[in-house]
DNA sequence: CAATAGATCATCT
DNA sequence: GATGATCTATTGC
């Protein structure tokens, strides 16, 4: 259960991949929404987002942290890790590598098939928080990192 | 505790 | 050649 994603709105958010245009990474942003952006970063690091806007608008959603409901066991072996189950997905890159999300993932549709992402049959409830994203610098003030406020899945408060 | 450093490489200039 | 939508370990108070 996803709970924590920020949005990059693209051209006019310098915050943004898209923002410097379509190149050969950024090209599935201006496609069809619903799919899987996946980049990688600092070396080491994937990052899933979710295509979210109209062609040509390369809006996505990163997907920060969410709350592992299925496959703990398997992605607590994959990790090696024996701390608390949060601690698998409690950050973008964390909850790639807890899912073997990868750049071979790139274009997948999120509405069907291995990467489906499922729509909440009955909406919990909880308050939510909006912050300024993290990790960047340009429109840095900018309030558009939602929480699903004082969930133990956080990546931050 | 908070702040900083180091790892490590695809992508873009 | 510089940078970065991160993470972990380490240092410092």
């Amino acid at each position: 259960m996803i709970v924590e994603t920020e949005a990059y709105l693209g051209l006019n958010d310098l915050a943004a991949h898209a923002s410097r245009g379509k190149t050969e990474r950024t090209k599935v942003l201006f496609g069809p929404a619903g799919r899987a952006y996946v980049y990688f970063i600092y070396g080491m690091h994937e990052c899933l987002n979710v295509v979210a806007d109209r062609e040509g608008e390369p809006g996505c959603v990163l997907i920060r942290a969410l709350q592992p409901l299925a496959g703990v066991s398997e992605m607590q072996e994959r990790r090696n890790w024996r701390g608390p189950v949060c601690g698998l997905t409690n950050g973008p890159g964390k909850l790639t590598a807890a899912l073997a999300i990868t750049r071979q993932h790139y274009g997948h549709r999120l509405d069907r098939g291995e990467l489906t992402i499922r729509r909440w049959q009955s909406r919990p409830q909880f308050k939510t928080a909006v912050t300024p994203r993290i990790g960047i610098r340009e429109c840095a003030d900018w309030p558009l990192r939602f929480v699903w406020a004082g969930h133990p899945c956080l990546s931050r408060r």
